[in-house]
DNA sequence: GTTGACAATCTAGCGCTGGTAGATTTATTT
DNA sequence: AAATAAATCTACCAGCGCTAGATTGTCAAC
């Protein structure tokens, strides 16, 4: 019958709603103000419906955050595939990686910084997120011998940067003499 | 009069209390425990006590930011000291802020991590928190030609991998290998 | 010693939060 | 049409940051 299944897809709708509303709030005013009761009204029902479709407010973030890498993971792989050295396809990748994390902080944030409930390196850590660091480690691959280590340390610098200055911790005017001073150091610049 | 300088004496004692209640708290049970209530039942006052000593809760996450700094920086600086060579030197000094993050986690969240009303690289930053930039910059500065770019560089890396590990992105079981990989890179082992 | 001023402190409250129990409405099946 | 099941709402809980206004305690002047 196709009662159950319009029904299905109006939840399925309405719970994209609540992750659309949770996701358009925190860019707007910051995660902190959003909230179960914004939300609610946001998709004009009462809150309880919210706990229909998610555990809790974190499995909003989470929500958000799995979106998030949804988007990430193929800009990252597309940046990879302009360049036409190695070492462009790193420069590009931090570039992109960089743009992502400034231009939709509070997505960054639910992926990165927020308790989420989402599980990396784990054996249930889901496609998008795997994926993810796999389009990192793919510009890292060439310039490296263990590939694991340096797309983990190629991350976490990544990461720092954006989240000091992001904080205002260093100066944003200086970003790209960061970006080439870095990139020169993982492409290894001193073995060609 | 010595009268109001006990008071004075007694209320510094207070807020000592207070933000020594918080550190604590917080390294309990995480930042989200420290609540104003809770601290006013621990140091055995009513809540609006709290607010003659904070203006509100995120100078009282800014206090042991502060405190954390004091404790941070001098322990970078002798760091620095203990290596015969300036890559030695390097990588202690990385040692140290990974072992300082980890050690104390609440006291490094509340340094870089939460609202904490502290404000870097301005005018009125507290000499605490361009000390703990200071040791930083000591240790790359003879590696490197532009030495505030490299130091934002070694400091975001190092933020980085403090976080991304605090919060189970990257395997802890890699630590050493990560950082070896790092310190090669700042160090410019191509270059000697 | 008593009184009045002032500071220190507390009680009680506001409007908000995440989360839930139980009533009520709406839809479906018998 | 009546009974059952699903969807949804109202009303609440305990706790939060923060504050207004009452209350207590301290000290100086008379």
């Amino acid at each position: 019958m196709g009662i159950s299944e319009r029904r299905e897809r109006e939840k399925a709708e309405r719970e994209q709603r609540i992750v659309g509303a949770a996701r358009m709030l925190a860019e707007q005013d910051g995660w902190a103000s959003v909230t179960i009761r914004r939300l609610a009204q946001e998709i004009e029902y009462s809150q309880p419906v919210l706990y229909a479709h998610f555990e809790n407010r974190d499995a909003i973030v989470g929500a958000v955050a799995l979106e998030g890498f949804g988007e990430l993971a193929p800009t990252l792989r597309k940046s990879a595939l302009k360049g036409a050295t190695s070492r462009q396809a790193l420069e590009d990748v931090a570039t992109a990686y960089l743009e992502f994390a400034f231009e939709r902080p509070a997505v960054y944030e639910a992926m990165f910084i927020l308790p989420s409930g989402l599980r990396f390196a784990k054996s249930d850590t889901p496609h998008v997120l795997r994926e993810t660091f796999g389009a990192m480690m793919a510009v890292v691959e060439p310039l490296c011998t263990d590939v694991e280590i340096a797309t983990e340390a190629f991350w976490a610098t990544l990461h720092g940067l954006a989240e000091l200055e992001r904080h205002g911790r260093i100066r944003s005017s200086h970003r790209k003499e960061r970006m080439r001073h870095i990139v020169d150091m993982f492409a290894g610049r001193h073995l060609r």
